[in-house]
DNA sequence: GTTTACATTGTAATCGATTACATTATTTTT
DNA sequence: AAAAATAATGTAATCGATTACAATGTAAAC
C-alpha cells in the first residue's frame, strides 16, 4: 500500500504539496507538479479514501432505499440514480428492504454513523416520524412516494390526476361499471390513485360500489386473486384499472383462463409502464412514468441539499402520460 | 455530533472502555458496562464509521459490479448476495455499468483506493488482465461469468450442459431444423451455451447449418428481429432455442406477428427463467437458474475471502433445471 | 538596497475510533 | 501476610489524508 508520504519522499517535497497536486488547488507550481506527478504515475499511488473520508466528513456516497430490487420500476429509477451520481463522482450504496419494514428502519442508521452523505427513500412506508427526524438531520430526498405535509424534497408525478385520466379513459370508452384493484392503503401513493378512481367515476355521475374496489399489494398473483374475485360477482365488471403494472398483467391472466377475451370482454388498464406491458398480449393500457428521470431528478435534488445548495421548491412533480395500447376498448353492450 | 470522548466523560471512563463496551470485548466489568451503556443511551451516541474505517482499514462494504441492474435476472442475483451481507453486517455499493467497458473499469478503482473489502462481478466482459490483476490484490468472486483457466472463485451453473439439455428437448420433441439464438460471443457463457448447442445437435446427428446460428445481444428486440431473419428462410426453423428469455420471448413475439404459432407452427425455449417466463403466452419452456443461490453462495464465497478462511474449491456449479411448460411441442410434420 | 505584497511550500494539528502496552485493582495461591 | 496471577482500566500511539497557519522564496514597489 503506497500511502501518501512514499510519494512526497519520492517527489522531494512534503505531504501537503501532494495534497494540493491532487486536489489542484492552483497553490502549486508547474515544475513541481510535475516532479509530484511523476512519483504518482511511478508508484501507482492510489489515495487511501477511508484517510480522506474522516479527515474530510464526507463520503461521497449516498444510500438509496427501494422496497423491491426486482420490480423493474424501482431499478429503472435506481439506473437514474446512478446515472448522475456517477456523473458527480458518487457512489450508491443500496438498500434493499425487500419490503421488511425493520429493515428498512436499519438502514438509517448508515446515516447517523456518517456512512453516506444523504438518502434517496423509495418506500416510505416506516413511521413517519422516523422519516421526518432524519430529514431533519441528514439530506434526504423522496422519490415516488411522498408525505403528507412534509417539508422533505419529493420527486413524484400526480397519482391522482393520472388515475383520474386512466380511469376517465375507460369511462370515455362507454364502461359504468369498472373495477379497481389498489395498493396497499397504508401507502400514500395507493391512496391518491384510489382518490383519483374515485374522482372520475364521481365527475361522471357513476356509483362508488365498495364490492368493486379491492386492495392489492402490488404483484402479479394479487392482480390475479383479486380478478378471479371480480369475475366471481353476479355482474362483474366491464373494465378494471389497476394500481400497477403486474397487477393489470395478473388480472388479465385471471381474464383469460375463464375464457373470456381481454380488452373485447372487459378492458384492463395498469399503471407505470413497465417493460413487460408492451409485451404481453394484448399490450396493455397504462400510465407511463418517467421511472429514470425521477431517478436523475431525485439525485440531483440530494445533491443541492448536500451541498446545501437552495432548492428553488420542494415538491417536483413530472409529468406521466397516458398509454393507449392494446387491452381497452369500447364497453359492448351485451 | 456526539463523540465518544462525550460518552466517556459522563461515564467517567475512558474512550478505550467505551469501545471496549462497545466491542463486546468481555473485559469490562459489569458494573463498568452498565455505566457506559446509560451515557451512550443518554446522549444517543452513534459511532463515527468513517474513524471506525480508517482504523480498521476495513469498511465492512463490498462492491457488486452489474452489467444492467433493470433486467431481473440480475436483480435476483443481487438480492441474494444483500441478504448474506446484511446478516454479516455488509452493505453493498452498487456497480450498474449499465454494459459500459469504461465504467467497469472505473469501479475497480473502488477496491484499489480502500472503498470496499472486496467484489462481486456479474460481469467479466473488460480484458482479462486487469480482471486477474484485481483479483490478486483483492478478494474477487465471479458469479454467472467465468473466466477460463482462471482461479478467481466463481459460482455459476454448467451452461453447456444446460443448453445440451434444452437442445436436446427440442430434438426428443422430434425437432431436426433447430434455430439458435446466442447471446454476444464475447462472452464466455453465451459461447458455452452455443457449445452446448452443437453437442447436443452432433450427438443427434444433425448438421449445424450456419444461417441457424444467429449472434443476438441478450435484447427482446435482438430476439425478435433475429426470429424475423429465421422467418425470412425458404425452410424456417421448426424450434427455437435463444440463450437468454429477453431474446426467445422477443422471438415468440416475431412468431407470433407472422401469424404463426407457438408452439404448433415453431416451439421456443429460453434460458434464466425469469419471472415473465411463467406470464407470457404461451408460458415459456426455459433453463431456471437458482439466481438467488447464486447471489447468496457468491456472498459466501466472498466472505471467506475477506476473512482468509480456506476455499474448498473455487469453482462452484449450482444446478439448473429444464422448466417444460407450453412454448414447446412436438414437431409436426406439414 | 529596503520594504511590501504575493506565491509557494512545510510543519504539525486534525478527523474520531481502536488497540498495544502500561498501570492499577482484585483475586487466588503460597 | 506476601507473592503471584488475573481482571480491569488508562495512556498514548495509530490509521493516512487534509488543511490552518507558519515559514520561506520571489517579484514588485519605493
Amino acid at each position: 500500500m503506497v500511502r501518501i508520504v512514499d510519494v512526497a519522499k519520492l517527489a522531494n517535497v512534503s505531504t501537503a504539496t501532494v495534497s494540493r497536486v491532487l486536489s489542484n488547488s492552483g497553490t502549486v507550481s508547474k515544475e513541481t507538479t510535475e516532479k509530484v506527478m511523476e512519483a504518482i504515475e511511478k508508484l501507482n499511488y492510489q489515495p487511501n479514501i477511508l484517510a480522506r473520508q474522516l479527515r474530510k466528513l464526507e463520503t461521497k456516497t449516498i444510500l438509496v432505499v427501494v422496497p423491491d430490487i426486482t420490480n423493474t420500476f424501482f431499478s429503472k429509477i435506481l439506473r437514474g440514480i446512478e446515472e448522475v451520481a456517477a456523473k458527480n463522482g458518487y457512489q450508491v450504496l443500496l438498500g434493499d428492504t425487500g419490503n421488511n419494514l425493520e429493515r428498512e428502519k436499519e438502514f438509517l442508521n448508515i446515516l447517523r454513523q456518517k456512512k453516506a452523505d444523504g438518502l434517496i427513500l423509495l418506500t416510505a412506508r416506516i413511521d413517519q416520524n422516523s422519516i421526518e427526524e432524519i430529514a431533519n438531520e441528514f439530506p434526504v430526498v423522496l422519490a415516488c412516494e411522498y408525505i403528507e405535509g412534509s417539508q422533505i424534497p419529493t420527486v413524484s408525478i400526480d397519482n391522482i390526476s393520472s388515475a383520474r385520466k386512466a380511469t376517465e379513459h375507460l369511462i370515455l370508452l362507454g364502461h359504468k361499471r369498472i373495477g379497481f384493484i389498489s395498493g396497499p392503503l397504508n401507502v400514500v401513493l395507493s391512496r391518491d390513485r384510489l382518490k383519483g378512481f374515485h374522482q372520475a367515476i364521481a365527475q361522471h355521475g357513476i356509483a362508488a360500489e365498495p364490492y368493486l374496489i379491492q386492495e392489492g399489494d402490488f404483484s402479479y398473483e394479487s392482480g390475479f386473486n383479486l380478478m378471479m374475485k371480480f369475475l366471481a360477482l353476479e355482474q362483474p365488471p366491464t373494465a378494471v384499472f389497476a394500481a400497477n403494472d403486474e397487477m393489470a398483467i395478473g388480472a388479465m391472466k385471471a381474464i383469460k383462463s375463464k375464457g373470456l377475451r381481454v380488452p373485447d370482454d372487459i378492458s384492463v388498464v395498469g399503471f407505470d409502464d413497465i417493460k413487460f406491458a408492451s409485451i404481453v398480449e394484448p399490450a396493455l393500457t397504462t400510465i407511463a412514468q418517467p421511472m429514470f428521470d425521477i431517478g436523475m431528478k431525485a439525485m440531483e435534488l440530494l445533491l443541492k441539499l448536500i451541498h446545501k445548495d437552495p432548492l428553488e421548491k420542494n415538491q417536483y412533480i413530472l409529468e406521466d402520460k397516458l398509454i393507449i395500447r392494446d387491452s381497452s376498448n369500447e364497453y359492448k353492450k351485451k
